[in-house]
DNA sequence: TTTTAACCGAGACGGTACGTCACGTCTTGTG
DNA sequence: CACAAGACGTGACGTACCGTCTCGGTTAAAA
């Protein structure tokens, strides 16, 4: 056992407020946007005073990414269509959804941010899978049972590709729906799970994509 | 009797002025990052005033925009390697350099801007071929003259995931060495490219990757 | 003929701004006290904001010396009593009256003031006879013409003395009826007043009274 | 049973933080000068935290009010030069040397501490003689006995004058050389004194010239 | 040639947010 | 209880840019 806060001195730190304040940085996130948030307004609507959030973070973004991070959505149901490519369009779909409802300069916070604090990554590996930006175990295994992909099938080329392309064109403006998303899947997904391979992906374990 | 430019009176814009200005932009991006640059830094280099930049441009953004639109780079030589796999790895590795060269939230400020403003994809397009964010029609000729990919192979696999991928890693700081690029050009970028399909690519010419 | 300033470039200072700013300098202090005011309340009350405000002075001092410098009260009826000692009573009364009606520590500020900045003494030393802080020469003379002083007497006494015992008091919240100044007057300034002697005054020509 | 101090439950108060901070504080005064004094600087100087010392006094004033009265002087040699103007002198040349030696801004906060609190002003008093602001009665007396001094004479004029003189000097920088403070006293100090009155000083026993 | 209108630099202006600092109060844990 | 430590809301600090707006002074086409 190791006590490396052997006794915290003076006045702890209201986790209260901390509620607070970062709830009042989602929201305000929600109504302007990243880049229009400032630190006078997230004090203001928090009820709380400048120097109690610098005293926290460092800034604007340690900000944000501590919010977001520290906001867990719920469960979602399990994906299960009957088919690969059912199950790929399912995922696909709630990816979209998920930059659709954030603005995208968020995401762009976020990703820079995860380059600078790896337990940001972490965090939001987490809750990955949920976003669709990774594939679940269950699907691929499934698909397996099926034949429709050999049994040597990782989700790395999902997990590579799917977040990423769909994030620059979230930023981008470009259309997202169904019918690209389907070409999307046949043309590069597909091929590229299908793909018979004994190699292990190469790097960190962590994907790109696990900052969604 | 139409006067489409009704009747230039006045002094005549300083065509010197832009130049400066615009060159002014791009030394500061390279030495303080997109997000740092200030109108009145670039005022100050450029020894202009900032009357005379708002009086061209309407922000940050814009003059931005305006500045890697007018920076044209000089031409890259033909990629030729011999085999497609060879001409996909120097692609990459054209793309990874600009990524690495370029203040990354340059490249944000460009995604976000092409959404706003189509004209930029447009411009950047051109030179998009230049950065290895597209696959030049001649490598996917050669490569099918090769017998390396089916007459029906299209660029859109290419043009559609390793410009995303890329950027992406590059924001997160995932590393993007020869052994990573060659594993996402074995099981991703070639099995895609190989994927027999008589589909036109749906929704607008444009790629996501043009931003680059 | 000369030209210091040949030719002020930019756009020049709004003169409204100023006065306006210097207004609201003084209402502040006369409301809260000069060690109460804050630059940003004076902004708010002059409708201004504070970079105009430090573009022109450099903190509270400089602003309020700057205001008091540039109220100067109207024209005082000349004191003319028919004996010198009436005279000195009705010009420490004025001096006591101009102290009363000031916050004791915005006399601070112009002594600091003064001592930092000798246009400071040079502006108010004009209106100092105003005050009372000065003997005007015109009752000087009278009282010599009446006898009552030595034909060799200088205002230097009291210039040097009234002044300074009476912001002092002021300071310490001492009395300062007419009970005591006539003593003042019977013990002090008249005897020294009365003295004899060629002596110049020594030092500056500018007394200590003449901040006032 | 009696309980005067009904009943001191708890844990006394410690005395020597209460030296400690008070050295803190005139330590804090020589370095940096009155105004700049902070009570934060002052605590962590002191080893003390911040309560402690709002348990003990009300603020900056008190507080420094509260260290100046407990710092008592060492004795000074008396003054007896053999003529009443000899003694004079040097009594002002001490009175400019704490001047000097002294932030100028703690007198002022003295001279404002005292119209609030008259305890400030007994016990400065009692220390006044020291600095030369009071004329000692012993120097007066031999003045008389020289015949230098009328034997109505009193300390009156320059306890009333030269403390105050040469405070308001102090504030605006004008010199006080010898050459001055000899002026000072053959023209009005002297004359001053030796002026023959029964009449007694007005008002409240103390001075003006009491807080140095 | 003279007008005229726009351009250009400089920089004042009202704003707004920045990040820091000290205030005076409070809430802990430890003597 | 006293005490240190330090979190907290408050509010001012002085700075930096924002985008707009005058200024005096070009500059070139139109009158």
């Amino acid at each position: 056992m190791s006590f490396p806060n052997p006794s915290p001195r003076g006045r702890p730190r209201d986790g209260a407020r901390e509620s607070a304040i970062l709830d009042a940085v989602l929201a305000e996130v929600a109504e302007v946007g990243y880049e229009q948030v400032t630190i006078e307004a997230v004090a203001r609507r928090a009820g709380a005073s400048k120097a109690t959030i610098y005293r926290r973070w460092n800034g604007k973004r340690d900000l944000v990414v501590a919010a977001v991070s520290a906001h867990q959505g719920g469960e979602l149901a399990p994906v299960d269509t009957g088919t690969l490519r059912g199950d790929l369009l399912v995922l696909c779909q709630r990816l979209v959804a998920t930059l659709a409802s954030t603005h995208g300069s968020l995401i762009l916070a976020l990703l820079q941010g995860s380059a600078r604090d790896p337990q940001l990554g972490d965090l939001i590996e987490q809750g990955a899978g949920q976003t669709g930006a990774r594939l679940p175990d269950a699907v691929l295994r499934r698909a397996v049972e099926r034949g429709e992909l050999p049994a040597t099938a990782t989700t790395y080329a999902f997990d590579e590709v799917a977040g990423s392309v769909l994030i620059v064109r979230a930023l981008v403006g470009a259309p997202m729906d169904d019918t690209y998303l389907t070409h999307l899947i046949d043309t590069i997904l597909l091929p590229a799970l299908r793909h018979e391979s004994d190699e292990r992906p190469p790097g960190p374990a962590r994907f790109a994509s696990a900052v969604l």
